[in-house]
DNA sequence: TGTATATGTGACCGTGTAGTCATATAATAA
DNA sequence: TTATTATATGACTACACGGTCACATATACA
């Protein structure tokens, strides 16, 4: 998506400019984030922008692309030699905790970038969701037919609800103090534990 | 909030101005949402809001306001005499999901303004999240004293879980097909039954 | 050196925004 | 009728935005 003109930057200045813009991304969605600011805090001028980018939009892009590449490389290796289902899901989330403390701003322009209601967007990335959609569609199938789900579930309820558990859990990765990791790898925990055990008595 | 200029106004009046700003605000958030179509849209001159409101947060804050009357008026009995704690969550939903077929545009306002992440808002109308989140709590307490949930729960956990899955749930109302309405409640209930009896086998 | 090519720049354009205000009109009171 | 008050209006301001473009400055090559 970038220019040739970006790519035969130094790398101090490719690396100024995807740092305001993740910055700008992190801070405000799509819409409200303004390419004025990014120039700014990148010390570049405005013109010089659309020498590296065609508009605001491939930029977007192309930072949203670093940022699941990103995320991609730290998380590619939890569904592989995966034994227990249940098992699995706790390493995904609580790996995705640790993503998120490490990589504040790319954590948060990925919520940014998922929040977005904006579908043309997601039409040119959407391959995450639906590899993370068939990915829990395949375990939950191997993990019923090795008899550690119950038989009679219904798979679509069961994904939605991992699925909007997974995504609040996520969300709240952004406010919480990087202090307190082990508490909060207990609390994936616990909550994990109640989508596998139920409440009720 | 709204001066007294609006509310001396032939009711007509009244609603023209409220129906295209629920319309506005159900089509964008706050920010994006834009005075000078609803004003347009409303048949009045700029000038006039301003007689009616102090500025555009004022009218936002107003028609927030009618929105989430209306909710509570369709939701206040559903945690009256209640027994069963699942099967109050379970009327909680479905009925919050009637709510959104029948009231498209106030739903999808209380969408907009719940996943707005402008806090001095948010700050202005607390009281909905937090009632909720009491209600939650005492309703667990209860049933736990009842022996309808297991002892050893975690509460912040528990309501977490059920935030997560109810946010999920009622985002999901907006792109339903109202003519399936059996489904969905069905639907609904296929959830809620994975959250009392968890996925293990 | 001179010439061609790549990169850098910021004033400027068109557009949309929230909000203002002098003025016009309607309704009410004396 | 006249005076007074409440309401309606849209041109206007100030600003921010994404995007453009004529021009300036490097760099590379002959």
């Amino acid at each position: 998506m970038p220019r040739e003109t970006f790519l035969n930057l130094p790398a101090a200045k490719q690396e100024a400019v995807i740092n305001a813009a993740l910055e700008e991304f992190a801070k405000y969605p799509y819409e409200r984030a303004s390419l004025t600011r990014i120039v700014n805090n990148a010390g570049i001028a405005k013109g010089s922008m659309y020498q590296y980018f065609e508009n605001k939009r491939a930029l977007y892009l192309y930072i949203v692309g670093i940022v699941y590449d990103l995320k991609r490389e730290y998380l590619w290796d939890v569904f592989e030699n995966e034994q227990d289902f249940f098992g699995t899901l706790i390493k995904y989330y609580q790996r995705s905790y640790l993503f998120a403390i490490e990589h504040p701003l790319h954590h948060q322009v990925a919520i940014n970038f998922w929040e977005s209601k904006d579908e043309t967007l997601h039409n040119e990335l959407t391959e995450n969701k639906e590899l993370r959609a068939n990915d829990f569609i395949r375990l939950l199938e191997i993990a019923r037919a090795k008899g550690q789900v119950k038989q009679d579930i219904c798979p679509e309820a069961a994904f939605f609800v991992y699925h909007s558990v997974g995504k609040e859990l996520i969300d709240k990765f952004s406010d919480l103090p990087a202090e307190k990791t082990d508490e909060h790898l207990q609390f994936i925990q616990n909550v994990l534990r109640i989508l596998a055990e139920g409440l009720q008595a």
